[in-house]
DNA sequence: CGTGAGCCCTCACGTCGCGTCAGGGTCAAG
DNA sequence: CTTGACCCTGACGCGACGTGAGGGCTCACG
């Protein structure tokens, strides 16, 4: 016989409810889709031993199935919650049956609530069992979620333009391009970019970008970013100034050119200004050209981003 | 030495790209939080054996922290999704280390979008290698990312109005209200209601409405829920008839008493007369208060919905 | 009254996407 | 030549269940 004793079944299989504090993170679960379809008779009321009902304060109880159905999970996730300790039903029958009352339902629901949030079921039996200390926690899931959101916004919308670049039929894979195109050439600036300031905007735009584009257009980029380079070498020999409208005009299609690769605004091409000047790697790609092009370049930039109003010293990239 | 051959690594260790289609599901993970801090010498450029820029093929490659690091991923995960096959970094250093091109970091990055959207790592690797046929995954994906999207939204939704209502600091806990309040009542109606029509949201409400209403707010809207009753079986016992104006305003009085758990319609009326007429549980606790109150009841409602134009006959619960 | 369908029970092991050591090599700087 | 910040490969752990296996309870039907 399995009929484990209705009373006493106090001995813990395991977590008992401890402390918890914070964390972070992201992303959607899947899970196992609890079929909505109906059943047959659920014990709604009258059928195990009880009297149909009454006073009895088991009345109108659910076995597990049917409170499972009810919250829309699974009968093993209210096992688990069970065996946790988060969501115990208050009953049990003489044969060792689960009976869910309305207000463990009530409860089935709340963690349900919160477990569609992600909050982890050990938080969550805290925060259902501590009315106060629980509104930090949830301020916090609600900002999580919040920022959780707008980047899911934001990757929608990348999505949706990748999908658009395919219905347009234009698009090579990435190894196409790569093979046309070899490797030494641009993303590691960008690499070292998203290194140095992480901007998942930027990446997210170079990711799209770098997928939608044709290996021709790829080429043409690659080849004005060379051209650019050349040029600035060039007036630099011939001594332009930075703050000169020659420069300006130049600063201008570098920063173009870097739009290839994703948006840049002046304040941004600042900070690309920088980085050049202080990473040796892309420093000397660029005095490769011609000796102490790297800080030229960074006065242009900066000269041209306060022609357009922007105080290069106090420059952030966002 | 460890050095592992740098062709043929092929020798998988875990699974192949096997095929998968469709699922279901919720929710908002937490993963482990990135320090997005800067590192040192990350070695953008020239420091590991090859010469620190040139037509070399591993130039402007990073090691697994960088690329972690330019991802916003843990180098654990790098390592992982390597030994899965899902992102296998295009090199290897003489002794070993990966080193990731601009074009694995794009994969990375791409992975990422997808695994923030929840889908299974062997999807995404479906997703991302699917020569053709792409096309219609990515729109599969796009739907997902929408819908989830929709789901996300509501959570917030829901969040706030959780939060705002724990601010107003208004709240006892469900084993408070218990305490207060018997357990032979409402919920189990809006159990059954779930149970035959499953209205999530609906749901959402009542268990904000529980999580929102103090004690002494419950007890009013139960005490109403049984005058209610009680007052339907005196008219009943009157021989009020379905459909004069005394039955319809009890049958308005009655919806809004439906009112304090979720907002009622009067087709979601409707349904529920005839969840009450069809549950032998839910007719047992009308009739009890007088014989055939379950029917009459129903034919209360159904009346009072036509007199707000709408047809019982065709009504249904959205 | 037996039988079978459809519930329910408790182990107990499997899965996914990593986290977290442990034990050991590598590399540039001091 | 050490130090410290990297890197490597196992290998085990974890959360939140999924998925049986092996068996008990109840009801409806025959």
């Amino acid at each position: 016989m399995t009929v484990p004793l209705p009373r006493d079944r106090g001995t813990r299989r395991e977590v008992d409810p401890p402390k918890v504090d914070l964390a972070t993170a992201t992303s959607i679960s899947r899970r196992k889709e609890v079929p909505t379809t109906g059943r047959l008779g659920d014990m709604a009321s009258g059928s195990l031993p009880s009297r149909p009902d009454a006073g009895d304060p088991d009345a109108g109880a659910l076995t597990v199935g049917a409170a499972a159905r009810a919250a829309g999970v699974t009968v093993r996730t209210l096992h688990h919650w069970d065996s946790v300790g988060l969501v115990r039903p208050s009953g049990r029958t003489t044969s060792g049956y689960r009976l869910y009352t309305p207000w463990d339902l009530a409860r089935v629901h709340r963690v349900v609530l919160y477990r569609d949030l992600d909050v982890p079921l050990e938080e969550i039996g805290a925060l259902l069992d501590a009315p106060e200390g629980a509104d930090a926690s949830l301020r916090r899931q609600r900002d999580l979620v919040r920022e959780r959101l707008h980047r899911l916004e934001r990757a929608a919308g990348a999505l949706d333009r990748l999908v658009e670049a395919r219905e347009r039929g234009i698009l090579l894979s990435a190894e196409e391009q790569v093979a046309l195109f070899g490797e030494s050439w641009q993303p590691s600036s960008a690499v070292g970019a998203r290194e140095r300031w992480g901007h998942t905007d930027q990446w997210a735009q170079y990711a799209e970008r770098a997928a939608s584009r044709t290996a021709a257009e790829w080429q043409a980029a690659a080849a004005e970013s060379d051209a650019v380079v050349t040029a600035l070498a060039d007036a630099m020999g011939r001594g332009v100034r930075p703050g000169s409208d020659a420069a300006d005009a130049l600063a201008e299609r570098h920063r173009a050119s870097l739009g290839a690769y994703f948006d840049v605004t002046h304040a941004m091409h600042v900070c690309v200004g920088r980085m050049y000047a202080e990473d040796p790697g892309f420093a000397e790609h660029h005095d490769a050209r011609r000796p102490g092009l790297t800080a030229w370049l960074r006065d242009v930039i900066d000269a041209n981003a306060r022609a357009h109003g922007v105080d290069p010293e106090t420059a952030t990239w966002e």
